[in-house]
DNA sequence: TTGGAATATTTACAGTGTTAAGTAAATTTG
DNA sequence: CAAATTTACTTAACACTGTAAATATTCCAA
């Protein structure tokens, strides 16, 4: 069955050619800037081709949003060398930082914008790439609190880290830190300082040992 | 003048009956069923004569933004009235996270959605609203360290308070906290909670008194 | 070579924000 | 009071959008 298999290569051709001119336009010229035309000038196809290979333009997004989770944790490969808990927690926290101000629009998609969400409880699964990146996260702060690092519920005390590093993340990049920050360069410095208190705050203080 | 008089304020009455229906709209069928053709159809206009009283939808957006903050406002009224800052501080926190899991469109427009801060900056004038709640906060936190609530620096602390408790309620609003919190009705106790535990790290301990 | 499946395009629909031109009523002016 | 002008509003239209149905083209096996 290789020419069934061909086909099928192709098919997948096709759906990355859509998905990276997606890209392209997404990255460059910003989530309104994506239409189905636009997509269809860049591949060099008419715009109906697009639905032989997508459902719908949510589904396009749905997978950038996928692939925006792979580039996340491709950046987080090497956080294994760390072996310090609290340290590798505080270089996950950096790096999601990083990620969402170097990666605005796809960190739209993961973690702003309700259309993925919506397409996910259209098919009646569940968040796969959220989630694992959950996980990941609670089982560092569980560690750190194994190791006598960090204290209380490893539930709560992820979704509250989380939580705080995306409200940095989410209102930088929707501009609403001008008042605080006024000048754009020193916004990655900023949300790292605060970063750095906020963990020096919920850390268990050692220097009575 | 009279006659200019009663002239300005039918104007104003127009304007008012189209954010009143953009408002309607907006609230229960949320941010992407509000179009120009819809708010005219509930006014019984013709859609161009919302372009005679706001130059484009975007204005329209932003002064839904702007009757958001007074909604948030009048929720914090009887906030002075708590005389200690820290118990004031956590209180904000609490309205905070209410006003945004209950008026998820208006929090939408005011902390998440990119549109009224172009809009800011088109018109090239600051966040007046904006930037007056977060003195407010600025002041509030300032109060606790002169007490001996907080230490560190007013500016840092308050932009990490903020961030977090927009995170909280921005993941909540967003889906993203489905794994963290699977019940909807736990979603405003598991925050609450999640803001207990983020001041009682950061409050000075005074048991050693 | 022919028939059928797969793939792609054309056409079309119903919607969007927005502008320009036209109309009718209200107001000011001679 | 009548004519001229301003104001308020509507109609028609443009250039888009996502998407479905019908049509055309390409490809491959019999």
């Amino acid at each position: 069955m290789g020419i069934l298999e061909r086909k099928e290569k192709q098919k997948l051709e096709i759906r990355k050619l859509i998905l990276d001119a997606s890209m392209k336009l997404f990255v460059e010229e910003g989530f309104s800037n994506v239409t189905i035309r636009r997509i269809a000038d860049l591949i060099e196809y008419s715009p109906t081709t697009v639905y032989l290979y997508f459902k719908d333009k949510d589904e396009i997004f749905f997978s950038l949003h996928d692939i925006g989770f792979q580039k996340m944790e491709e950046m987080n490969r090497d956080l294994v060398t760390i072996e310090n808990p609290l340290l590798r927690l505080h270089k996950m926290g950096e790096n999601y930082i990083e990620f969402g101000l170097q990666n605005p629009e796809y960190y739209n998609l993961m973690f702003i914008q309700e259309e993925p969400m919506k397409k996910l409880s259209e098919l009646g699964c569940d968040w796969v790439k959220g989630d694992s990146a959950i996980s990941r996260l609670k089982a560092t702060v569980t560690e750190c609190m194994e190791k006598g690092y960090l204290k209380g519920d490893p539930h709560l005390v992820s979704l509250s880290v989380w939580s705080f590093v995306h409200g940095l993340v989410s209102l930088a990049i929707r501009e609403r830190m001008e008042k605080f920050i006024p000048q754009k360069e020193m916004i990655l410095p900023a949300l790292k300082q605060s970063l750095n208190w906020m963990i020096s705050n919920i850390e268990i203080d050692n220097r009575s040992k």
